[in-house]
DNA sequence: TTGAAAGCGCTAACAA
DNA sequence: TTGTTAGCGCTTTCAA
């Protein structure tokens, strides 16, 4: 029978105990101390009463609250989803339990979520990506508590950063594209203003080929994110439309790379023998594929580990909340789908 | 210059713009009656101050938080993803902000979630299952806030459901199966206990293949969830080994259907023509990858919505709290992998 | 190891 | 439309 009285508070447990509010308080702290006996009695008389203690009295008290807000762009990415994961399980044993919220993609949605997550108090702010609005910048900075930047390295940041540079990492697969003996080469994707990194990737592209003394302009867009394996696909029938000479072609990442295999193999289009493909992210539908997929490694689980770790170390105190950057070194991994 | 002064409060907002704390209160709130002037005042003193309104004080207070928790197996999976995104974005127009924890598949540590997850004191829980210990049954009983069990058709609910038969649905695609000649086969997954929706998918299988006077042994174990792409193709490995002359294989989803598709490619099987292939979830990988995968579609954003519509009434009381089941009913999408 | 007093920063309730 | 008073349920602080 769910009761319509009020729930019961530490004060009715510590009445039904014998003991004081006080040492009911201390008795649902490990490592307080309180007599084996006394820690039973208020286990017993918390079990008979259903209480359920409030945080919400204690994150005001204690001003705690033991959150760490995150901030990703989609919670439906593979990638993000391992940072979060990695994130998560680096920080519960400590008792922080993660507060997270999505973009959309959208710098001025993150801005609203980062004043909706500061609101609730936590104790540090993961946020993905370098770029913010500039009230985003300020809430930020002023905030008080360690901010974190990932999956990027912001030129001015803002606090920590646990990251890599996009535009390095697919320099990488461009390099190594050139010396196998492609020429020709299309990137697909990162034409959205709004997917800072897929940008930053384009971006890399672009330079990199130019580098190379190699012709950059074979961009083919593939709409704003999250670019999904159906826009992939659609981008590879424009890619062959417009470029059938195209040699080899970088997809955003996994996704709308596996979307553009797909294609080629409606086609009949041979890969890589007709056309190679080169993918972002090594999801696992990449290494799994026939052919499989060539990809870069960005290390997404790696990225929540050590962001969970500079928070530890930053709340208790063994490392000075003065800005580090923790830079990630992404992996080109060679697959079936180019030499 | 980052102060080291504690931080201002709505008191110092208050005495900066002329008014009472109250009035800055309610200057921070739609709807309430607040002159233009100043609200104008307010605003401009918080900006000065760069006050941040402290939501820990104010749940404690008006004993509401505005946080709907919600437990999912992993979150990992663009399933639950879909769900928690229609969920996430149904409830926040009415500011009610989701508190995501993931069970990792593991009723132990649901339990555990979900204390953790009601100390934090949510307006509503939303658990994925039916499936419970039967202290976080109790602890969901007693909280006092309205509880919807998703994904499942429990058999004695707690409160709320939002879901379907997960054995109904693997049955619609027997039915047709069967219908389409197919008498040999298969199912991949759903051995470990932990999986509930897995092992109610492999029991669905197993009585509906019976119904149909059909041999309900062709099992194939693919291990404790979350079943990779790998697993699939690993599962589906075995079964061409025990089992050659099977005709038609369900897996216990997309991604370990896809897997199994590509083990089928790398041996040079020709599906459907050699096997067909079923799976589960209607991923988007599945209506892409080629051949197009024969699927079920669980509607998971639709159960994330059609949850929140029912918080939001529950919560505003045009809706009574008593149990209520919202069934969805699972669409069996016929593609390439089978006939 | 335990307890008493005070107060965290808001807002419900009531009043003007 | 605005203000006053009191208190939400814990935990900090100090004391025994």
């Amino acid at each position: 029978m769910p009761s319509i009285r009020k729930p019961p508070t530490m004060a009715d447990v510590a009445r039904m105990a014998g003991v004081s509010p006080m040492t009911v308080s201390r008795a649902f702290k490990r490592d307080t101390s309180v007599s084996q006996e006394t820690r039973e009695a208020v286990r017993r008389a918390t079990e008979e009463l259903g209480y359920v203690f409030d945080s919400t009295a204690s994150n005001l008290r204690s001003q705690r609250t033991d959150f760490v807000a995150v901030t990703i762009p989609s919670i439906n990415n593979a990638n993000f989803a391992d940072t979060v994961r990695a994130l998560s399980d680096g920080l519960s044993d400590k008792g922080l339990q993660v507060l997270l919220g999505y973009t959309n993609y959208d710098v001025r949605e993150e801005e609203r979520l980062i004043e909706q997550l500061l609101r609730r108090k936590p104790e540090a702010i993961v946020v993905t990506g370098g770029k913010h609005t500039s009230r985003a910048r300020k809430l930020l900075s002023n905030a008080g508590i360690p901010v974190i930047e990932t999956w990027d390295l912001p030129e001015d940041p803002i606090g920590h950063v646990v990251g890599f540079s996009n535009a390095l990492a697919v320099r990488e697969m461009i390099d190594h594209f050139v010396t196998v003996g492609y020429r020709k080469v299309a990137f697909i994707g990162g034409d959205a203003d709004r997917d800072t990194r897929g940008s930053d990737r384009r971006a890399g592209f672009i330079t990199a080929m130019e580098d190379h003394g190699l012709d950059a302009t074979r961009l083919i867009a593939a709409g704003p994110p999250p670019i999904s394996m159906r826009e992939g696909a659609n981008a590879m029938g424009r890619l062959l439309e417009h470029f059938p000479d195209t040699e080899a072609v970088i997809c955003v990442s996994d996704l709308s790379a596996f979307g553009a295999l797909t294609e080629c193999q409606r086609r009949g289009i041979a890969v890589p023998d007709q056309i190679a493909i080169g993918g972002f992210g090594d999801y696992e539908i990449g290494a799994i594929c026939v052919p499989s997929l060539t990809t870069i490694n960005a290390f997404a689980a790696e990225i929540g580990a050590k962001t969970a770790q500079l928070i530890l170390d930053v709340l208790d105190g063994s490392l000075s909340d003065s800005a580090g950057v923790i830079t990630i070194r992404p992996d080109l991994i060679l697959r079936q789908t180019s030499r």
